[in-house]
DNA sequence: CCTTTTCGCTACCATCGGTATCGAAACTGA
DNA sequence: TCAGTTTCGATACCGATGGTAGCGAAAAGG
């Protein structure tokens, strides 16, 4: 039980994790998900990939992890939450513009539905963050679905015109797919 | 060089396409696109691995042939353009609905970032034919982004208030991650 | 200098997409 | 009935990828 502010012997691992951060982001921007091996990011990163698993379990929590580091905080101030809700839209579609980032998201999606695992990684270091943010400005959550994530998709929903029904999974699969098409 | 009508004779490959392109689409829905391996379809198939890749060249070229028999042809009547833009995004959004091919959809275009290969096949079986169809409804074709794909796209971007500007590729990248968030 | 911790390297495993090979099945035509 | 032709199924295999194990070396504290 060593004091909090004593930092263990050994050799340091200062700012490792911004490296590889960096690496991977690049690695996906050029190479898309499937094309970022982790020895590619590794060898991006100049470090080796046993040190990349040393510090996160698997790839798609480095993914998450490294989504978190490049969105930052939520910007939320708690007055108006339509606002909110409509400053939110805007400030995740601009930080998922830059490079790197956007083909991360889908890549990681994708894998999580085969993989209960990346799921609950997904679900812990992306997810509730953020949720955690919008109950604190927002006061206490509701049951329903009104946190960000419902609140960015249920939003895009409704301005697409598919309102009036909840939101349902073959509305989310049509939108990625709409989207998909593009990448042709 | 035989009579287009005279059959080839040897073993009797009917049906084998419809079994497999139903067998593709419940793996993908039941077990995500990554999940979907070629020999999980072959067995739900009841079929060989190696009868699949003597049909399609690779897994890529299965998923695109399996949406296009799954999505069929593209509702156009040709009256009106803009009517029929509003009746082709209900479409896709109805059929993509349907089981499994949500999740086909954004895994090989995921998949596609990263694999020329698998783009061109996928330009091949997917964009041309619609494009087609789409040049014969409304004439000759322009030659600025008026395509069904872009069509699509850009009408969900413009009716997300993200108008004005051309489509670039970080709005696309946002959609993805802005849906791929609910599967969480 | 000694201990402790982390890093890098190599070797390794299981899985997946894809290929090669070969015998068996099944249809056509005589 | 019986070739001849073509496809199907089974097995074995290859390269790449995510992930792990083990070990020696580097770097920090004491």
């Amino acid at each position: 039980m060593t004091p909090a502010s004593a930092r263990p012997p050994g050799r340091p691992r200062a700012g490792i994790d911004a490296v590889v951060f960096a690496a991977t982001l690049k690695t996906v921007h050029d190479l898309g998900y499937a094309g970022a091996t982790m020895d590619r990011i590794a060898a991006a990163a100049g470090v080796a990939k046993t040190t990349i698993y040393r510090r996160w379990p698997s790839k798609g929590a480095l993914i998450a992890d490294c989504l978190v580091d490049a969105l930052g905080p939520v910007p939320v101030r708690g007055a108006d939450r339509a606002e909110d809700m409509a400053a939110a839209i805007r400030w995740i579609a601009a930080k998922i513009g830059e490079p790197g980032v956007g083909a991360a998201f889908a890549g990681v999606f994708v894998d999580a539905v085969s993989d209960p695992g990346l799921r609950e990684v997904l679900s812990t270091r992306l997810q509730d963050p953020y949720r955690r943010a919008l109950e604190e400005a927002w006061g206490e959550p509701e049951h329903r679905v009104l946190f960000f994530i419902d609140v960015v998709v249920g939003t895009l929903l409704h301005r697409m015109g598919m309102t009036g029904e909840p939101m349902v999974e073959a509305d989310v699969n049509a939108l990625i797919a709409m989207v998909g098409l593009h990448f042709i």
